[in-house]
DNA sequence: CCTATATGGTTCTAACTAGAACTATATAGT
DNA sequence: ACTATATAGTTCTAGTTAGAACCATATAGG
């Protein structure tokens, strides 16, 4: 691979643009006197009866260790409500409130169009392009880890040896 | 615009990008007992003489109020000093210490290299290619903060109404 | 020379990040 | 039935994030 110097700064950008939209995005979710993994979590919950610990990290990409003060300060303002789970004495639900379901019902559509307002000079299949060239650039890091990673994390059980068992047969999330 | 159910699954896939990325170069840079921030900084200042907060920030994309305390514990560490600016008294020079060099010297390349594992599949064009439709991308969130957000943030003076000068004559950062 | 405004860096704040370690519970295996 | 292992969520930790407010200094303008 030649000119490695243009890697840096594609990864560069990446960080450029995701740290831009994420200040586009919450200069609207401010208004809503929320943040950013509040207004993501409303959002996941909006139109479901519910949702364990576990499968809102899975949709949302935060880490379960953070998401229980997430959760706990959607709590402090009433917007959300855990309930034990009925068939694992391990698991709570988590539901949005009449509260949260206002917010949800209020805000969605309005978030959704100011997120379009980024597209308006782009065709529907650019933005599939672009959401494909994402897509191959996060497996090609997940496949880099897997393989770079062999010689870094040495000695490494479990979790390392079984993803990349994964990845050698092509399956990946 | 149709399909707007498709923008939220692209913005989706740049977070998690942006998310599967830092934690892959985290894992190399963890090895030498640095995090991400502090990793980025000691990249910047390498082979320079030094440079201002202001410039480290722009360069670095970590805000004022977090470099200070980056760079205090890169001191803590003997990695970076701090020099008094001769030409501005409010300034200071940040420099890396014999020490931050020798770090700089020997895991550049590395990291590098580490980086470019996840282009093995890549070529230069496709490199290119995926860089300016971030670029792009970048530039279609600042275009809607300077013009949706007059909407939402009507009433801000300053720096919305300079930026939304700025941007109608085409000139961006 | 003086005043007003802007800027560089610091301090402070609430919230978040990413794990590791822990406890209670579930599941697998014998 | 019992033991070993895995898992869901909590607690804890160090570090980071993004501003706002502040102070000292620089610059612009009269």
């Amino acid at each position: 691979m030649t000119s490695p110097s243009t890697f840096p700064t594609v990864l560069r950008e990446l960080l450029r643009t995701h740290q831009t939209f994420l200040a586009y995005a919450a200069s609207h979710v401010h208004t809503l006197d929320l943040t950013l993994p509040q207004f993501d979590i409303i959002i996941t919950l909006g139109n479901t009866t519910g949702m364990t610990f576990k499968k809102l990290g899975e949709e949302t990409l935060i880490t379960k260790g953070t998401l229980t003060g997430v959760i706990s300060r959607l709590e402090d303002k009433g917007l959300v409500q855990r309930l034990a789970s009925e068939t694992d004495g391990r698991s709570q639900i988590v539901r949005l409130t009449p509260a949260g379901e206002a917010v949800y019902e209020s805000t969605f559509n309005e978030h959704l169009d100011f997120i379009d307002q980024i597209f308006n000079d782009y065709s529907p299949e650019e933005v599939v392009t672009l959401e494909a060239a994402l897509l191959r650039l996060r497996k090609a890091v997940t496949t880099a880890r897997c393989n770079g990673s062999g010689e870094l994390a040495n000695g490494i059980t479990g979790w390392c040896a079984k993803v990349q068992d994964v990845c050698k047969h092509g399956v990946v999330e």
